[in-house]
DNA sequence: CGCTTGCCTGGAGTGCACTCGAAGGCCATA
DNA sequence: TATGGCCTTCGAGTGCACTCCAGGCAAGCG
């Protein structure tokens, strides 16, 4: 990516989350392909997000080019985030709704995120459970491996 | 479902992990819908299992009619605890194969194991993340609540 | 004896989240 | 001037994990 070579510069925002590639808040206009190198997803998702609903509005270039900016960063994070815990699209697009319709939907925010805390310390239970059925499966198959023939019980 | 009560003993094994819903050994004949009872899965659902090659063989009636065994129903909790690591149902087909195959492909199933449980271990710190920067947004709506029409900084 | 219920089979269909390709066009830099 | 990166629309294709359907057999009941 040569766009992105040229364009960096030194200015690592020592903030709280060390986020790398940002460039300072004024000047954050990044292209797709830019927003391509640092979230990983593809062009073709870029837009599909956008024509479902999902991305605020992105700002355009005078020539028509799509120019993201930190906002949109965060935003795609955080979407991406939501998507490691299994929400559904459909339910990030209500979430994108409520904050383009204004203030007035908070609380309504409010309750979508908390109901998906819930879920989302659900799901870590649910693989702490998982967790420990391995961890016995593993530490029975290192067994078998030492007692080599001896009476083991029954196991996948 | 009358079936499940008209067969059911009282015989709660006060063993580890109490099991419900069980037979003791030897009476452990299950028809699908008890499956499906127990399991939550649909008996589509668990005849598409077996011709994918995801279960072992599973016994039949004289008249042709599946009967799972308690073997049957341990291995169908560990393929739905695998199925919420996020695990491909592809893997699973294969950790079965080398169940089939035999003991000597216990070190081949013990890497299977070791492997997903490490990637148990990152969609846990993943979520983790993911429920902090959750925490920090719900807090953020939290404050707006109280803080009505003070200097909220930008957040969606 | 016929009806209902439960189960069987193979194959087709569904929903989600992308993912890709084609066609045609604008703009800027080498 | 040519090349490369981006734009648009639009529709089709992919992979996964089911999900459903049509058609048919066997057992139990009134």
């Amino acid at each position: 990516m040569t766009v992105m070579d040229t364009t960096r510069t030194r200015t690592d925002t020592c903030g709280a989350p060390p986020q790398p590639h940002r460039l300072p808040d004024g000047q954050d206009r990044y292209t797709i392909s830019e927003v391509v190198a640092v979230t990983g997803l593809s062009a073709h998702t870029l837009r599909w997000y956008e024509r479902i609903g999902l991305m605020p509005h992105v700002d355009r270039s005078h020539t028509g080019q799509r120019r993201y900016s930190n906002r949109d960063l965060d935003w795609l994070d955080l979407v991406g985030k939501l998507r490691l815990t299994g929400m559904p699209v459909a339910d990030m697009v209500r979430y994108a709704e409520l904050v383009r319709e204004g203030d007035h939907t908070f609380g309504a925010r409010f309750d979508l995120l908390e109901s998906t805390r819930r879920d989302v310390l659900h799901r870590i239970a649910e693989l702490r459970d998982t967790l420990a059925v391995l961890d016995r499966k593993i530490s029975f198959y290192a067994d078998a491996d030492r007692t080599r023939g001896g009476a083991t019980a029954e196991e996948d």
